[in-house]
Formats: C-alpha cells, structure tokens, sequence
DNA sequence: CCGTCAACAGTTTTT
DNA sequence: CTGTTGACGG
C-alpha cells in the first residue's frame, strides 16, 4: 500500500524522495519543489524506512524555512517529529556550542555578538593594539578576519600568510579579537560556523557521538554552502560514500559568493562522492511559459554551470513588460500606480501578491515614499532590521548582560545610557583598572568604590549600576523573559529617555513595546527546542541566542495585506503572483564592480536569474533614466542584463513621467542639435544593444554614460600592486565608481588605506 | 559631563 | 543625503 504523501509528485521528484541510503545530489531548478521533495522525504524516511527523526538533520537557509518545513513534516506524518534536528547551520551551530561550550572554553550562556557588535568589538581590539581606526578601517579589518573565519583559516595560519600592512595588522588584531571574545564568553556569527568545526575536529568522541546519531543530513541551498560549511558535513557524514547525505541546491542560484560561499561544493559534489546518485528536477511549477523562456535566455549566458533548462506544462502567460521611467521618484510612482489598477482588473490576486525586488536596501526609500504618497500598504524586509535598531540594541544589551556578566560590549553599550553622568573619563578610568585587576568590567564598577581615583558620584553611580545588573541576573532564573523587560524598561526609565528624543522617540517606543511583546510571546508559547535545553541556560540565555540569529525574513508576514518590498538576495525562495524588478540599470543592477570581475558579473546575472523566477504571472522590469545615489543625480542606461531578452518576449513601455520630460527635452535639445538630438532620447528607438559581451557601448545621445574612457585607461584589479607617484606603493583593495569616476581604495604601506580616483591618481602598475 | 555644530565618510548583497 | 565622529563651550 502506498503513502497518501507520494501521490502528484513526479518521476524525478519521486526518485529523489524515494531514495534510501548513500549520497544524492538533487540539481532543483526554481520552483521546482524542492522544499517538497525534501519533506516528503524526510517524511518517507520516518514513515517508511523507519528512522528515528533523532536520527535527520537538516540544514535550511533560513530559520523561517525550517520552521515551515518542521510543520509540513508533521501534518504528512501525523505525528511531531521528535528529536529531528532542523535550522540554519548558525542555529545548529549555537546549538552544539551550547551542549558542548565547556569542552572548547565558553559557558552556555555564551553571548552571540551581531554584526554590529563584533565591529565595535574590532574596533575596540584596534585601538588596545594603539592602532588608529582611522588609518586602519574597522570594517575592512573585520571583513578580512571573517572570510579567513569562513575559510578556517586560523590565526596562526593567517599570520604566516600576510605580505602586505593590512594584512599584517588584521593579523595583530584576529587573535587579540578572538582572545576578546573568549574571555566576554562571545562568539561571533562566524565562530558559530568555525567553533563546532573546531569541536567535531578536535574532539574525536564528540565527533562520533553526531556521526552516529545523524545518520541521515539533508542539507538545503547547497550551492551557497562555504569551505567551513562543508568542511562542518564532512565532519559529520565521515566524508565518504557511506553517508547517507542529500544536498538540494541550484548553482544557478548561487548569490552568495561575497560572502565566502563557494558554488564549488556543488559543482564538485560528485568528485566527494562518486557513488552520488544525481537527480535534476527541471519541471517548474510555478512561472508561466515566458517568464521561464526569459529566465532561461538570461541564464544561459553564464558560462560557469551545470546547464539545466526549466519547462512548465503552464500556458505562455504574459509578457514581461520593461518599464523606462524619467527617475526613481518615477519609478516608485509607476509601481504604485501600476499595481493600484491592477488590483482593480485582478480583484483575485491581493496585495500580498505583489513585490518589489531591487538590488540595494537603498532603493527602498524611493519605494517607500511612493507607496506612502498613496497610501498603499506595505512591508518592507530587510535594511534597518528590527534587532539592528538602536533602540533594541540597548535594550537587548541589558539583558545580555543580565545573561552574560562577562559581556564587556553590552555593558560599554549601556554603562551610561540612559544617561546617569558617566562619560568617557569615568569609564576609561573604571574600565584601566578592571584590567589592571583582572576584573570584568561589571565586577569592577560593582567594585568601583575601591578605585583609588573616580570621582564619589561617578564610583556610587557604577555601584548601582552593577548591583541592579546582578538583581536582574538572579531574578532572570525565576521570572519569564516578558516580564523581566518590562520591569527592567521600567526601572531604567528607557520610555522617558525616548520620549525625550523627540517625534521619532515615539517610534523607538513602539519598537521596545514591540520587543516586550515579542519575549512573552516567547514565554507563552515556551518556544523552546527540547534539543536545545541545557543546564545553568536561562529561558532568558536561550531567548537572547535565538533573536540575534533572527534574520529579517524570518520576521516577514506573508499573510499581510501589503506589497512586499525587499532585495533579490532576501526574496531567494519566495514567490510572488507579479514581482517589480526595479533599479533594472548598468552600474546598479549589476553593481559597477562587477564590471571588473567576471564571476562576480556571473553572480549578478545568477541573481537577475532569481528575481525573475520568483514570479507566477507577471513580470515588470523598471529602470531610471537618471537616479539619485549618495545625494548625487547620476544617468543611468538599462541593464546589459536585459539584451539577451528575446523581442517576442518582452513588451516595453515609458512611464508618463518620462514622457513629459522627453517632449520638454526635445524642444531643448533639437534646439541646440536638430540632427541627431530629436527623437534620439528615447531608447525605444534605439536597436537594442548586442550584449555578446560585457564591454559597455559609447553614448549615443547624451544622456547615457560615456564608458568608452574607461575602456583606455589602464584596468586595474582588486588585490593589485600599484606606485602612486605621492603615496608609494601599496595594494588596491577595492574599486568603485564608473567611466570617469571609478575609484580605488588603496592599502599604501607606509600611509594605510586612501581612497583614489584613477583619472587624477597617475598609478602605475608596479612590475 | 553633555549638548551643539561642523566636517566627513560612505552606499552591495547577510548569517 | 544621512549617520557618525570630533571639537568646543556651557
């Protein structure tokens, strides 16, 4: 007798959910259901071959798609499935630091420093190091540390690998920083990666104990794995043949290279497991015929792939309409309006169904007020996240203290806010002598009356300070997390400090009572993994390491009755009935830089790739005549990505905005060239573009960017050394900007980081 | 110690 | 254009 769960899957998606044991590479094109085939299976597993879900773990890309899987595993089961391990790799990651965090140094109720924590942490280390942040770029320093974190490469090894001055002060400040960290009882986001490596590495009994409990991995979004990532599965499937490892993935969405993942742990997959059964699920099941055929067109210039082309039984659908408008302003505007009347002729789909894609939080401001010039409702997903706003940041430092006493970045982050008169000198001197001392710096100011020098009011204000930090941190193993906020916001006077701030006070407030309520619905719901309890963690130990590894799309709502609006990096597994890619512009989408690099320029289109699958029906792609960026108006021509988009595929249109402007340009222009100016200005006219290549084609009206310059000066790359005739020698690091503009950040080694732009540098290539 | 103002740097994507 | 940092005076 069959299962009720195997009936409509089809013959490709039933070989890979049917699969038993040995390693399986399933090659999933968008939409292809592979976040079905990955449940049915584990369902399978259970149901039919009966495992023991203590037995699967399952690595998702985000902690929503987890969830949602944990609850499509159940209602096919019936049953809860008990012990299954399902996250993202960091929470899996936290998870083990937390069981095992005695082994490696650290207590369970470690604190997880956020981005924005462990860049202050870097600058803190750099200035202990009496190394000027200015000089040295705190940000580039943290970078540098985190992709050698992502690599495994320690700081040992770093050490022995770095030439040039930056390198060598990132590897002055990696050490000190992790030495930072360990004695704060922190990890970073990636020492949630590299720790557990450490720890199934070093320890060969802990290492067995996971081998043989998950005897099953599952492992989502493969093609954005990194070295740490992968070196963490080989670890636990003992890297051969023998392990029962399924990884889903699709190397055409691969777009998340710059953040040290690396598309060849599935191009190579079959090289580490030449027994791999592959299997290529190429039906769509979720875009009309030309938005495939378009997606398809546009892919298939990337030369770096396995090759896999999507087919739906589904009608051709619609065209996708390419949308010109006069400026971002516009553009916002035409996609209100736009979605405004067709809400009116598709009373069906609701505004749910509609988003926004763009490749840089930026662009959102233009959206936004568009959106709130008409009232239509909206969500937006990313940028300024909630955990990240400054407000919440404070408040969580409190608690993270409560947690962690040994958090010396939350108590630098709170020790005088809200304010109660201890500026820099009183800290300075208190945190000195905490060092002295060897003291944490809430042990000191606990202490501060015996500072040989702090002024009275300053040591009685640290006393206190302290005293109440450590009557949270006992009431914290009696009280939920709800309440223990709400009291502590209270006692603090956090609402008044606010309210004192003025109109956007008001905001900040509603995000605090917003976090209240976050924690005791937190505590209502008990939303504790039995997997990840652990003796001496507080409810509020484990409320804290599960918000910092919150991401945005874990807080969207797909039930809202709002047009979505985000990036294409955070609509990655999404789909949306009619999806607006906006910001469709060389230098923009893709960025300027990738120019430079052709995998980078690959990345980019893989990215293009995935906005356009995100759609059911529709498809608009917009782009600006001209934009504001960084407070300037820069002109702007349609993305190159767009010229291998077959004709019958595609209708284009002028908002009428531009139209406007174009009648008023007209009149100016023929004016002053009547030959060539009229008519000119519209592209619509214009033949398309060849594409073959990237190489960018000289203006042809003025308006557009000249990038033919660019093309003569000499090209310089990242990582390059250059003589510039006042600095010296020294190492690009970065190159941005276009044509005329294009800039380079520069390391000199004598003067540090400057950056350059080219036309006036005179570099020279130094040989 | 704290508020104000000028100067300045920074804009890619995120766990 | 915006958020952050530094200098200065109260």
């Amino acid at each position: 007798m069959e299962a009720e769960y195997l009936d409509g899957l089809n013959p490709e998606q039933r070989i890979a959910v049917e699969h038993f044991e040995g390693p399986i590479l399933t090659l999933a094109g968008a939409g292809s259901g592979k976040t079905r085939v990955l449940t049915t299976r584990i369902t399978h597993l259970i149901h039919e071959h009966g495992v023991d879900p203590s037995s699967i773990l399952s690595v998702t890309f985000t902690n929503k798609a987890a969830a949602e899987m944990r609850t499509r595993i159940r209602r096919l089961l019936g049953r809860e499935p008990a012990g299954m391990w399902i996250g993202t790799f960091h929470s899996i990651g936290a998870r083990l630091l937390r069981r095992h965090a005695a082994r490696l140094g650290w207590t369970p109720n470690f604190t997880i420093y956020d981005a924005d924590e462990a860049l202050r942490e870097t600058k803190r280390t750099l200035e202990r190091l009496r190394h000027s942040p200015k000089r040295w770029n705190p940000k580039a320093v943290h970078s540098a540390i985190s992709s050698a974190k992502n690599q495994l490469v320690a700081p040992s090894q770093y050490e022995k690998m770095a030439a040039d001055p930056f390198s060598r002060i990132v590897a002055e400040v990696y050490p000190a920083y992790d030495a930072a960290l360990r004695e704060q009882n922190a990890f970073d986001f990636d020492d949630l990666l590299v720790k557990p490596v450490e720890l199934l590495r070093d320890h060969e009994e802990i290492r067995l104990a996971y081998r043989s409990r998950f005897t099953f991995v599952l492992v989502d979004e493969y093609q954005d794995t990194n070295h740490a990532q992968y070196v963490f599965l080989q670890l636990l499937t003992a890297g051969d043949d023998a392990g029962n490892i399924m990884v889903v993935g699709d190397d055409d969405q691969s777009i998340y290279g710059w953040r040290g993942a690396d598309i060849r742990n599935i191009l190579d997959f079959e090289k580490d497991f030449p027994a791999a059964r592959i299997i290529r699920l190429e039906q769509n099941y979720r875009s009309t015929g030309r938005i495939l055929d378009a997606a398809n067109a546009v892919i298939s210039r990337n030369t770096k792939r396995k090759g896999k082309t999507l087919r739906t039984e589904a009608g051709p659908g619609d065209l996708l309409t390419i949308v010109s408008t006069l400026d971002e302003r516009d553009e916002g505007d035409w996609i209100g309006s736009e979605i405004e009347a067709r809400m009116r002729r598709h009373p069906d789909v609701p505004l749910r169904g509609y988003v926004v894609l763009y490749r840089t939080n930026s662009q959102s401001r233009a959206m936004e007020e568009a959106f709130r010039r008409r009232d239509l409702p909206y969500q937006i997903v990313g940028g300024t996240r909630f955990y990240e706003r400054r407000e919440i940041m404070d408040a969580l430092a409190y608690l993270r203290l409560i947690s962690n006493p040994r958090d010396a970045g939350a108590f630098d982050r709170i020790i005088n806010y809200p304010r109660r008169g201890l500026g820099d000198t009183s800290r300075a001197k208190l945190l000195e002598w905490a060092a002295q001392q060897a003291m944490t710096p809430l042990e000191a100011a606990l202490r501060a009356d015996e500072h040989p020098d702090l002024r009275g009011g300053a040591a009685q204000s640290f006393v206190t300070f302290a005293g109440m930090i450590q009557r949270y941190t006992a009431l914290a193993a009696h009280i939920g997390v709800g309440e223990l906020i709400e009291k502590l916001i209270a006692e603090i006077g956090m609402v008044d400090a606010l309210r004192d701030e003025g109109p956007e006070g008001a905001d900040r407030i509603e995000n605090v009572n917003e976090l209240i309520a976050g924690a005791a619905d937190f505590d209502a719901r008990a939303d504790i993994d039995e997997e990840d309890r652990v003796e001496d963690a507080t409810a509020l130990d484990m409320f804290l390491q599960k918000v910092t590894l919150l991401t945005d799309v874990d807080r969207h709502d797909p039930d809202a009755q709002a047009v979505t609006l985000m990036t294409v990096h955070n609509a990655k597994g999404l789909e949306f009935p009619v999806v607006f890619i906006a910001g469709m512009e060389d230098g923009l989408f893709p960025l300027a830089r990738a120019f430079d690099e052709p995998d980078t320029l690959e990345e980019e289109r893989r990215l293009f790739y995935v906005a356009i699958t995100r759609a059911e029906r529709k498809v608009f792609i917009s782009h600006a005549r001209t934009r504001r960026r960084a407070g300037e108006v820069m002109p702007g021509r349609p993305s190159s990505f767009l010229d291998p988009l077959p004709k019958h595929l595609t209708d284009e249109l002028t908002t009428p905005g531009l139209e406007r402007a174009r009648h008023a340009g007209e009149t100016r222009w023929s004016r002053r060239d009547p030959v060539t100016g009229a008519g000119s200005l519209g592209y619509r006219d214009r033949p398309r573009t060849s594409g073959r290549s990237p190489r960018f084609e000289g203006s042809d009206d003025g308006v557009y960017i000249d990038y033919s310059d660019a093309q003569d000066a000499p090209r310089f790359v990242k990582g390059e050394r250059v003589r510039h005739p006042q600095f010296g020698r020294g190492v690009i690091r970065d190159l941005s900007g276009l044509g005329q503009e294009l800039k380079a950040t520069i390391d000199f080694d004598t003067i540090g980081r400057k950056k350059v732009v080219l036309r006036y540098a005179n570099l020279q290539k130094e040989l």
